[in-house]
RNA sequence: GCGGAAGUGGCGGAAUGGCAGACGCGCUAGCUUCAGGAGCUAGUGGGGCAACCCCUGAGGGUUCAACUCCCUCCUUCCGCACCA
């Protein structure tokens, strides 16, 4: 007979929710721990992918409370977002009663998982008590300027009808349809995330036990690179020059160079490079098509109309046909020449697509001695080179010779007073001496942009903000928060703003001067939500502000989050700003929210990822009807170490069924006391346990306590045994421990339970066995006591009769011994 | 191209310098049962009758000893990307 998992689990899902055991408290006695896993949207049926991420929390939880930790593990609802407009309108409902209805489904599954929740704390971004903290926190940020808006050309997709952030822009194409962005000009509110990048960046090194590949990610898309801008002058044309700096655009005027007043040719084409060490073997240069300076140093040239028909066509192609192989050495000449300014050479300008206007100055300097690319464009149109680093370890070269470009260090060559310093020395010397010389200007450059924040939706946080006639733009003031949403609007699906249709919403008073005025009728990306909520999390009902200021020097920051890779960027950058956003304010004290982050890998089927598509679904409620959720999580923990992938196996499911069984059918045939021998296995099996629990190591635990179980169907356990036994697997079989635990006579829940410690006394062998190997070969092993000296050792293994064979007449050149573990002769 | 992770039986995976393949799935045999897609026990990397030999993507190195450390290369997955 199969163990009865219906009834236990329903049982023991009703007692932790009526006893509220898993309610949290601050407790300045116990060492706190806050677990948390990245909350869900609810879309009304939790897939496999959630109840990886959140079998992983809870058997940490729940092992951390068995080891004496004030545990802090909520879950809540990131419930703002698009797919509610569209599932209201394709059920013909209202996106707050659909999203409710998602939750309370959801909720309903989630408890089915017996994950060890305190439920006193959920909270959903959608109801006005937690979005009207999303509003003053806005405002707050308002108030320091960190938030404005900007009309500027943002990602837009059409098929949403909304904006989006940068970091929502996937392969040129929106993130969540796939529609392909285009750029539209709006005006726009953004957060200044830029102000933070520094810290942002820097900060990452605190993080230690965060997965390599998620910082490597946030750097990266942080993107800090040091350089110089470097100011090339244009070589007068033929026609007189009658535009001068001043008619440049803003962003390309050299700060603080003595140029502009030098009275001749007063163009200048700033560059950015990160290897001023080659600036002397620059040999041209490539303007962006969309660069600005293009139509005026063209003008009047023979070159003209092939350089515009360039463009043209250039800006006809989009920007994944301009990433083509083929494309990649494209270009043309402008009949324009400019003076390097260390040698005053003159170097022909070209325009080329291989040059993009968004990063640095939307001009480079060409070193195709240097740069692979420049390399090929070089030797595709013909265009001078210039060795400037030799190579340490060969010989002088030619450039006929050069097959590609040297990118690596050498020594300076034909680079003047710099000639012989290596060139990461001659880096800095020759950037502070152009930087001293008024040609050049040290620089950093960071990919980040700020973060745009406006959707034109409906379900999400209004942003609080009134529109006056006379007085501008006016911040809701805080004693008038929360703006609500209106509980109805006129959406579509579409974007539009929803908003700007409802009159009772659109109308208000100017806060200052009480005229008649319009709302902002955008509302706030749904990142926003999520990049404190587990603040909200530390004091959820507080009504004085976002988070209470004592709850939140207990809890923060979160010991161990959980959570898909996809949000390596997103989320995570997101909260980390919003975290010294607070810290700055002096709302909290963490400089960072997540001390250690774990990514859980995917679940496969057949070595695919589950999708409606595929039709390689598993559905987990499918599997709890038939096994239940013990058994779903044993399985889950087993398959594969957290973070890496998992391949869905029904066969698998089964073996943890079966083990199970296994383990419920040891109370039939407990013994009146346990060998020494297995009470030694058990003191191992701890000792491995809590290990492998502490680094998340869940598949070995496993695989230890299976080991356990085979040593007990081996020698025969007693009730002590078997408690342990139990307590151990808890944590991963929450229901069925449970109930054994109450079958063995416990009055108290084995949440309550201490974790076993194992006896460092138990762990001590009498009699070990030895390796013994002969030129690093295994060839025997013998059983010897463990306290036997090294020269008795010795001797025995020499005299090993097995070895014999081995050892015959040879003289014994070396004898390795490892105490304990082995001994190696080598002859 | 840059960055990150990985490559071990038929499969999921274990071992982080010291017995490669723990544990499980699958498979094989036996026992048990009226019967079983249940349970129990044993076996199960490859070659060989055997003694033995071979085996952790490939090749080299360090070491008494290498899945593990170092070098070169290959493959796969993920992120970023003509980022100057």
């Amino acid at each position: 007979m199969d163990y009865s998992f219906n009834e236990i689990e329903e049982k023991w899902q009703k007692f932790w929710q009526e006893s509220k055991i898993f309610s949290a408290r601050p407790d300045l006695k116990k060492k706190k721990y806050y677990l948390l896993e990245m909350f869900p949207y609810p879309s009304g049926k939790i897939h496999i992918g959630h109840v990886r991420n959140y079998t992983i929390g809870d058997a940490a939880a729940r092992f951390k409370m068995l080891d004496g930790y004030n545990v802090l593990h909520p879950m809540g609802f990131d419930a703002f977002g698009q797919p509610a407009e569209n599932a209201a309108i394709k059920n013909k409902t209202k996106p707050d009663v659909w999203t409710s209805k998602c939750i309370d489904w959801m909720k309903i599954e989630l408890k089915k998982m017996g994950f060890s929740y305190d439920w006193d704390r959920e909270v959903s971004t959608c109801n006005s008590d937690y979005y009207k903290w999303n509003q003053w926190i806005f405002l707050r940020m308002y108030e320091k300027g960190l938030v404005y808006k900007k009309a500027s050309s943002v990602n837009w997709c059409a098929s949403c009808e909304t904006t989006l952030a940068n970091e929502e822009v996937i392969d040129g194409a929106c993130w969540r349809c796939h529609t392909n962005v285009e750029l539209k000009d709006l005006e726009q509110w953004f957060l200044k995330i830029t102000e933070y990048k520094e810290r942002l960046l820097e900060d990452l090194t605190w993080l230690k036990d965060w997965p390599q590949r998620v910082l490597a990610m946030q750097a990266n898309w942080i993107g800090k690179s040091e350089g110089l801008e470097i100011y090339f002058r244009l070589k007068d044309s033929t026609q007189p020059a009658g535009s001068g700096l001043a008619s440049d655009s803003q962003s390309h005027k050299p700060a603080g160079s003595g140029l502009a007043s030098s009275g001749q040719s007063q163009k200048i084409i700033p560059v950015f490079t990160t290897r001023p060490d080659t600036i002397f073997g620059a040999t041209y240069i490539v303007l962006s098509p969309e660069h600005p300076l293009i139509k005026e140093i063209i003008k009047e040239r023979p070159q003209e109309r092939e350089v515009l028909k360039f463009i043209e066509k250039v800006s006809k192609e989009n920007k994944i046909a301009r990433l083509k192989e083929d494309v990649k050495k494209e270009g043309v000449f402008t009949g324009a020449y400019a003076f390097n300014p260390v040698n005053n050479e003159e170097i022909p300008i070209w325009v080329a697509p291989y040059v993009l206007m968004e990063y640095g100055t939307g001009a480079i300097m060409a070193v195709p001695t240097h740069d692979q690319r420049d390399f090929l464009f070089a030797r595709e149109h013909g265009l001078a080179m210039k060795i400037v680093i030799q190579r340490t370890e060969s010989g002088e070269q030619r450039t006929e010779e050069l097959t590609s470009a040297y990118e690596g260090d050498g020594i300076q060559v034909n680079s003047a007073q710099f000639d012989g310093l290596p060139n990461q020395e001659a880096k800095l010397k020759i950037s502070q001496w152009m930087q001293n010389s008024g040609i050049g200007k040290i620089q950093t450059h960071w990919r980040l942009r700020d973060w745009l924040i406006s959707r034109q939706r409906y379900w999400g946080t209004p942003i609080p903000i009134i529109y006056c006639e006379k007085c501008g733009i006016v911040p809701v003031p805080c004693e008038d928060l929360p703006v609500e949403l209106p509980k109805e609007a006129p959406f579509t699906g579409k974007g539009g703003s929803p908003l700007a249709k409802v009159k009772e919403f659109t109308q208000a008073r100017c806060p200052k001067c009480d005229a008649q005025s319009l709302r902002e009728t955008d509302t706030m990306a749904t990142f926003f939500d999520s990049s404190w909520y587990f603040l909200r999390f530390c004091s959820p009902k507080f009504e004085k502000g976002p988070f209470e200021a004592e709850a939140v020097k207990y809890w923060m920051p979160v010991d161990q989050y959980i959570g898909g890779i996809e949000h390596a960027i997103l989320h995570l950058l997101y909260s980390r700003f919003f975290t010294k956003f607070f810290k700055d304010m002096g709302m909290i004290e963490s400089n960072e929210p997540f001390t250690r982050l774990l990514t859980q890998g995917m679940v496969l089927k057949d070595g695919e990822v589950m999708s409606k598509s595929r039709g390689n679904i598993v559905d987990p409620d499918s599997i709890i009807k038939k096994y239940g959720a013990d058994t779903l999580r044993l399985f889950i923990l087993f398959a594969a170490p957290p973070e890496t992938e998992l391949e869905w196996d029904d066969r698998g499911i089964e073996g943890a069924f079966k083990f199970l069984n296994r383990v419920w059918r040891i109370q039939d045939n407990l013994k009146e006391k346990a060998s020494p021998a297995l009470v030694k296995i058990l003191h191992k099996t701890i000792k491995k346990v809590t290990e492998d629990f502490e680094e998340f190591k869940f598949n070995t635990a496993i695989a230890s306590l299976m080991e356990l179980t085979n040593a007990i169907y081996l020698f025969g356990a007693d009730r002590e045994v078997f408690s342990k036994l139990i307590i151990l697997i808890s944590p991963i079989t929450p229901h069925f421990s449970e109930e054994l635990w109450q079958i063995l006579g416990n009055k108290e829940s084995i949440v309550k339970a201490d974790w076993p410690p194992s006896d460092p006394n138990l762990l001590v062998e009498e009699n070990i066995t030895i390796i013994i190997q002969v030129n690093g070969k295994v060839r025997s092993k013998i059983e010897v006591s463990a306290d036997i000296e090294e020269d008795k050792l010795k001797e025995i293994a020499l005299s090993d009769d097995k070895l014999k064979p081995w050892l015959q007449n040879k003289p014994v050149k070396k004898l390795i011994l490892i105490p304990k573990k082995l001994i190696n002769i080598v002859v």
